[in-house]
This record gives C-alpha cells, sequence and structure tokens, in this order.
DNA sequence: CACTGATGCGCG
DNA sequence: AAAGCGCGCATCAGTG
C-alpha cells in the first residue's frame, strides 16, 4: 500500500490511497481524501500502527525534509517511504529506464536540492511549499520502475535510497552525542587555552616564531600559501608546493616547526573553538546529512563537515552516561563489492577472512601493504608509480575482478555510461555541465578520456558500496525497531559514514546490539548478491568513546 | 564588497 | 609528491 501525501495551498494535506487489487494487477488510486494539517501526524501514527495493513504503508512524499521533521516532532516515526525526490533523480538518469519519458527529461522541477531547513526559526523548520504535481510524479516513478528490465534493482535502490532520507532526519534530529569539555580540553592541551578573537593560541607562537626565524621573515604569514612559497624559495628551499609531502623531503630548520604549525593551524581552523560554538548545542553535534549528494550515490554533508571528523577530535564524541557507543566499520567494503559483482572466485575465497592476508597467500603480492596498495590502484586505475606496478600481478590472480573494472573504465573512455549493481548510472560525459559533478573537467567528452574512464571504473564499484551501505544501514534500522521499538530510550543510529555506522546504546543493550548490527550486514550481502560466495564481515567496537574505536 | 578558482588537507 | 576515485571546508588571491 502506498500512501501519497500532497500539500495543499491551504496548508492542509490530501491523502491517496493505491493498492494492487491482487498481486499482479497495476497499482491504482482508490481515492482521496483530505487531512487538516493539525490532524496529519496522527493519522500517520494510527495507519503506521494498524496491524490491519499487514504489508505496512509505504508513504509517497515529494521530500523527506519537507515532511519527516514535524512528523517526528509529534513523536511519529515512519517505517518506510518514497522520496520522489531523490527517486525522480536515480530513474531519470538509469540506464534501465531507457525509452521511458522520466529518462534523460529535461531538468525540471523535481531537479532540485532537498529542502533546505531555515536556521533561524525551530531547528527542523522547512518551507511549507511543496513540489509540483507529486501525484503525476508518482505515477511517472512507477511505470518507469514496472516497465524497465532491471525492475528488481530499480524497486530495491529506490526503496533503499528512500530509507536513507528517513534515517538522514532521525540522525540530525538525534545528534552525535559530543562533549564540548573534552572537545575545549584536547583544544587546550594542543593549541594553549582559547585565545581571543583574532589572536593566536599561545601554543602556536613559538612555532611562528620559529618559522619567522628559520626563514628570515619576520613578517610572514605562514597562512599565504604564496607568501609561504617565496619565502622557501629564497630560503634556498626549492619545492613547487608547499604541500606537507613536499615539505618532508627536504632538510632544513624551518620544515619540522612549519609542519607543526600547518598541523595546530588545521585543527584550530577546521574543528577549532569557531567549530564547536556553530555546531555543537546542547551536547549534541547536528550535520545536515545530504543523502545521494555524490554522484556515485553516497552521502554528502553540508555544513560541519561531518564526513571528515579527524580523528584527532573523535575523543569528544562521548556517549552519555549510562550508555555506550557501537561503532561498525565494513572491512575492505570496496574489494569485496568488486567481488561480489565480478564473481571472481579467486577473490571471494582470498576474502574468506582478512582480503588482504587473503591476496597475499595467493601469492599475487608479498605483503599486506602492497595487497592494499594494489587492490586500490585497481580499483582507481592506477598506471603508474608503486600501485600501478603492482596492479598487474593482481591482474593474474584475480581475471574476473580485474575485467569487470578494465570493462567499466573502457566504457567510460569511450564515452559511454556505467551502472552500479541495482542501476545508478553514470552521467555521461556528453551532459551539459549542470549535470555533471562540479569537480569533472568539463572537457572530457573531447580530451581527458582517461581520467574519465577513472571516473567510470570506480563509478561501478563506490557505486554499488554506497548502495551496500544503504542496505546495511536499512536492515539495521528495522531490525532495531523490530527489537526495542522507538518509545524512550532505545539504541538508535547517530552517525554514518560511507562504510561505518556508530550508534548510541543504552549499555546493557550495546552487545545485543552489536549482533544485530552483523547480522544487518549480512542481510545486505543477501539483498545484493544473494548466495554468491562474498562475505561482509565487519569489525565492530562497544566503547564510551569514538576515538576507542579501531 | 561579493564572488570565483586554486590550494591544501581532513575523511572514506 | 603525485601517482589513482569520491567528497567539504577554510583561506588566500585575483577579478568584477
Amino acid at each position: 500500500m502506498f500512501l501519497l501525501l500532497e500539500r495543499r495551498s491551504d496548508g492542509d494535506v490530501d491523502l491517496t490511497t493505491y493498492r494492487r487489487p491482487d498481486p499482479r494487477a497495476a497499482l491504482t488510486a482508490e481515492g482521496t481524501r483530505l487531512v487538516r494539517d493539525g490532524e496529519l501526524a496522527e493519522v500517520v501514527r494510527a495507519t503506521e500502527s494498524d496491524p490491519a495493513a499487514a504489508d505496512g504503508p509505504r508513504w509517497v512524499w515529494d521530500d523527506t525534509p519537507r515532511w519527516y521533521p514535524r512528523l517526528l516532532d509529534a513523536g511519529v516515526r515512519v517505517a518506510r517511504c518514497v522520496d520522489l525526490r531523490l527517486c525522480h533523480a536515480v530513474l531519470r538518469a538509469a540506464a534501465a529506464t531507457a525509452g521511458h519519458e522520466l529518462n534523460g527529461a529535461p531538468r525540471g522541477p523535481w531537479d532540485v536540492p532537498a529542502a533546505a531547513e531555515r536556521p533561524s526559526d525551530g531547528l527542523f523548520d522547512v518551507p511549507p511549499d511543496s513540489l509540483p504535481g507529486p501525484a503525476a510524479e508518482f505515477a511517472r516513478q512507477r511505470s518507469a520502475i514496472e516497465a524497465s528490465p532491471g525492475r528488481r534493482g530499480l524497486e530495491l535502490l529506490t526503496a533503499a535510497e528512500s530509507t536513507g532520507a528517513l534515517v538522514a532526519v532521525e540522525m540530525r534530529r538525534r545528534g552525535i552525542p559530543w562533549s564540548a569539555d573534552v572537545h575545549d580540553r584536547l583544544l587546550t592541551r594542543a593549541l594553549g587555552p582559547r585565545p581571543s578573537p583574532g589572536e593566536r593560541p599561545a601554543g602556536m607562537r613559538a612555532d611562528l616564531d620559529e618559522v619567522r626565524a628559520a626563514l628570515g621573515a619576520p613578517d610572514l604569514n605562514p597562512d599565504s600559501t604564496a607568501e609561504l612559497l617565496r619565502s622557501l624559495n629564497a630560503a634556498g628551499i626549492h619545492v613547487a608546493s608547499t604541500s606537507k609531502h613536499e615539505l618532508q623531503r627536504h632538510e632544513h630548520p624551518v620544515i619540522e616547526p612549519l609542519l607543526r604549525y600547518k598541523l595546530k593551524q588545521r585543527l584550530l581552523v577546521a574543528n577549532g573553538w569557531t567549530w564547536l560554538d556553530a555546531w555543537v548545542h546542547d551536547g549534541r553535534f547536528r550535520p545536515d546529512y545530504v543523502p545521494g549528494g555524490v554522484v556515485t550515490g553516497r552521502w554528502a554533508t553540508s555544513g560541519g563537515g561531518a564526513l571528515q571528523l579527524p580523528r584527532a577530535v573523535r575523543a569528544a564524541v562521548v556517549a552519555d552516561p549510562g550508555h555506550r557507543l557501537v561503532v561498525a566499520d565494513a572491512s575492505q567494503l570496496e574489494p569485496r563489492i568488486l567481488t561480489g559483482l565480478s564473481g571472481d572466485g579467486a577473490m571471494a575465497a582470498a576474502g574468506e577472512g582478512d582480503l588482504y592476508e587473503g591476496i597475499v597467500r595467493s601469492g599475487a603480492v608479498a605483503t599486506r601493504a602492497e595487497a592494499k596498495l594494489a587492490m586500490l590502484g585497481a580499483m582507481y586505475g592506477a598506471t603508474s608509480g608503486e600501485s600501478g606496478r603492482l596492479v598487474p600481478r593482481l591482474a593474474r590472480q584475480f581475471p574476473a575482478a580485474m575485467a569487470l573494472v578494465e570493462a567499466a573504465a573502457r566504457t567510460g573512455e569511450q564515452g559511454g555510461v556505467v551502472s552500479t549493481l541495482l542501476g545508478r548510472t553514470s552521467p555521461s560525459p556528453a551532459a551539459g555541465a549542470d549535470e555533471l559533478p562540479p569537480e569533472m573537467p568539463r572537457e572530457t567528452a573531447g580530451r581527458d578520456t582517461r581520467a574519465w574512464g577513472r571516473f567510470t571504473r570506480n563509478f561501478v564499484v563506490q557505486g554499488t558500496a554506497a548502495e551496500w551501505a544503504l542496505c546495511w544501514m536499512g536492515a539495521l534500522r528495522s531490525r532495531l525497531h523490530a527489537r526495542w521499538g522507538d518509545e524512550g530510550d532505545v539504541p538508535h543510529l547517530v552517525f554514518f559514514l560511507h562504510d561505518e555506522l556508530v550508534l548510541h546504546v543504552p549499555s546493557a543493550a550495546a552487545d545485543e546490539v552489536a549482533a544485530v548490527v552483523v547480522e544487518a550486514a549480512a542481510e545486505a550481502g543477501r539483498l545484493l548478491f544473494g548466495e554468491a560466495p562474498v562475505r561482509f564481515p565487519l569489525t565492530v567496537a562497544v566503547v564510551d568513546d569514538y576515538s576507542q574505536a579501531k
């Protein structure tokens, strides 16, 4: 059963019910009823808990952040939804919808970013307007999916993507438990006490003085790359850039204090007191998650840099008293995804335990470090250096896996598109600039075909890994709900980082939660690869703070 | 003064 | 010191 919500201009809501009269029949709209805005949450709650609705309702709406926060405010959790905006993006680009009107449709009102929360008033307030014609859009999407030869994948992908949208809203509302005290102590230990505005922290001044003295440049501002580069070269240190790697190659009294300074400056600027003031309130860090924000299907975040939390500050992620963090990380996810995609039996065998050790045992390379480097090189398209040198050795031992990424690369080089297991399709290099990820070389269609080949090569693996992660998270979410419900102090997700999940749980439940997380990973593997011989082991840690994991 | 691109570095 | 993918953010420098 699908229940479509459409906001009317008077602020109330039209609720349309869709069912299949019998399992083989087309989905049909059974009728629309008016729900007063003030009664919506109660209607949703009643429907969600109606035992007669055996299959469980799937709420269809234009854009999850426009609906779900207010439902949660009213204490109403939703099990499943269809986020039409996210699904539109997937289906419009999918190769498997070729021939359907949605496929490659001109950009329109559905090709927009998710509604942004307005920071000023309520934390979760969003604009009341809605995207135009959700019922017609829903009909288009259903017909695109049901007519597709890739139907099973697209059904799963759109469901997983939509569940991700629910999780993103739920995680933001829960927030990551964050101890401002621990963070402040950590900054103070590294940089000295918090300075007054406009001042450099005391713990950076000695480094700065040393740098200036060693370069004979008493007024140098090392934060200016141009200025620093001039000073370094004037001091006889011939570098083309001021990056850490290039600096490390030189012997000079300035190098050590300069690297120290840069490290501290980075911490100060990216995750210092200003960040703390801006992003941590009432003991929680609430990043803006952007599901589907990356072309490959990975999530992005906007503001707060949540996906780049440096290890140096993770000790500030502290469980509340009486609680633990369950931190789970999918080990060697992308190579395992490649194993499943390619059906490479030798690689599956190598992945029975630690995959990189298994590659060493296969005889392809001598050390675990080499195995990792070779694997990354294969998935990213390395052609030179240590990594590029090792790739051919991998190819001899794992020909099927290598053939898959090579084929993806060649397709890209020739201007074609590639798709993930479930059907997310790469942008066409011939597409207009507004279709491409911002960092992609614009002139790719004509010139840098090798770079585009590396992109499509990686797209297949990274994108399918993102699908696995969404399925993992979705499976975990429903298992958590089935076991603990959503009332009161129950285990819940607080952070998602591509192949890693963090949950905040009552201490007594921690071990059981850890087991459920593992079951969910196995379920994700089955959803994507059936009974194919590929494993998705996790590293799970039950800890008091995030820095204790791994 | 506002914007844009380049740089460097954090994460997977 | 970039080779080899995907991001976000702060800062600086140059432009309009």
